[in-house]
DNA sequence: GCGCACATTAACGTATACATTAACGCATCT
DNA sequence: AGATGCGTTAATGTATACGTTAATGTGCGC
């Protein structure tokens, strides 16, 4: 048990470390879909022992993100289109009702500026040709907004999908058009939630997820990916 | 290491045997909202080493159940009026998209049948006084229509909500009018399944869940109840 | 009496040891 | 060849050991 080395005020546990770390691999696909080792193989990686590298995988096992097979090591789930499916009927839900939330709060309008500003930077982004910042400003977006609505349970689990379907919205963002209708749709909500229209912001949202999960389900298919 | 002693063939790890038997028990309040106790004690009780406890209480932590705080053991997380606000927005966002895919899936009436019979089990222990179980099959029938709705993701998201809200349930039971209401609208979303009218099962279930919902939020207020 | 430096303790985080048992190879049998 | 049984191996599940450090108590100066 070794000091994280050098100066640092930041505690954080060798389990806090492994799991940060594999999940980054996960996300970058440096750990790609149905990569497996065994625990003690993450562990060598890692420099740790067994015991902190097995409790991170579980918890990303309890996220979705690996699977544990006794005897055969955990396994990164691959998401196939059923459960890219799974994952944005879940968005669908759940979104729409914080963007609902956030309507009848009446927020000032300096609460909506961070929304404002992502908006501009997606846009910003597209007219760069830059799809990782706009899809990084998307997220961003997508983030504040469900920040807004002050359900920290609401935030965890959306967190937790977006996790989920992250490879998947990457590699799927070059095989698309541009997302013209995305900035568009995005400042459509704002303006609802400004306004204090509730309903109006829930459907804007349903309707920018629902076509979003069209397109993507139709990519998936058309490019015959099975899973990633 | 011993085999859980007599003949099983039931393989039960020691964790789901910590988990299940600690969940249980927060469940049934024998662990009540604040209890804590460390690791070594949790384990003493259940006669097995700290290492499965460990693993099983830091599940529970990401269900909700339970907080782990290092040095001063773990504690059942006592559930707020505010907490019961955030598990219920997450549930009318979740539980009408669940209806509405069922009733787009057109199922076959025998595939319905357990439903109306759930209903019809609420009634019947209506008649007879039976809140335990009118409050049984009630959850029986939401648990059948979250599983026919095909998404494992949705179907356990809505367990683990239904489980932080378990207690309040129970308390809230008998201090509220007879829950007269429910029985009628769980057959008028069925019947909006059955027709296939997907929006209509949808707006019934959430309008279900929003006078459940207010009804027991009033409720807490009303006794005065700041946690359980 | 009150506050602070320091010693003490005990709970946890992590590492390691160990028993169990699924998976595998190999020999045998059909 | 293919199936079956058995011994071996290795990955896990669990227990235990151990270092660290937050919490608590103690004594001293005021």
């Amino acid at each position: 048990m070794e000091r994280t080395s050098s100066a640092d005020g930041g505690r954080e546990s060798l389990v806090d470390k492994a799991y940060r770390e594999i999940r980054q691999r996960i996300l970058d696909n440096v750990y790609p879909a149905g990569h497996r080792a065994l625990e003690q193989e993450y562990a060598d990686e890692l420099g740790l022992s067994r015991t902190p590298v097995r409790e991170a995988l579980l918890k990303l096992q309890s996220e979705g993100l690996v699977e544990v097979m006794p005897r055969h090591g955990a396994r990164v789930l691959p998401v196939s289109p059923d459960d890219m499916r799974d994952i944005y009927e879940m968005l669908t839900a759940i979104e729409p009702m914080a963007a609902e939330l956030v309507a009848r709060k009446k927020l000032p309008a300096a609460d909506l500026k961070p929304l404002i500003d992502a908006s501009r930077d997606m846009t910003a982004a597209l007219k760069h040709d830059d799809l990782d910042a706009w899809a990084s400003a998307d997220e961003r977006y997508h983030r504040l907004l469900i920040a807004l609505a002050s359900n920290r349970l609401l935030a965890e689990t959306v967190q937790g999908l977006w996790d989920r379907a992250h490879r998947a919205r990457m590699v799927t963002l070059r095989l698309r058009p541009r997302p013209v209708n995305s900035t568009r749709e995005h400042n459509a909500i704002v303006d609802a939630i400004r306004t204090g229209d509730a309903k109006e912001a829930a459907r804007l949202y349903r309707h920018h997820r629902e076509r979003g999960s069209s397109e993507l389900l139709a990519l998936l298919e058309k490019a015959r990916i099975s899973s990633l």
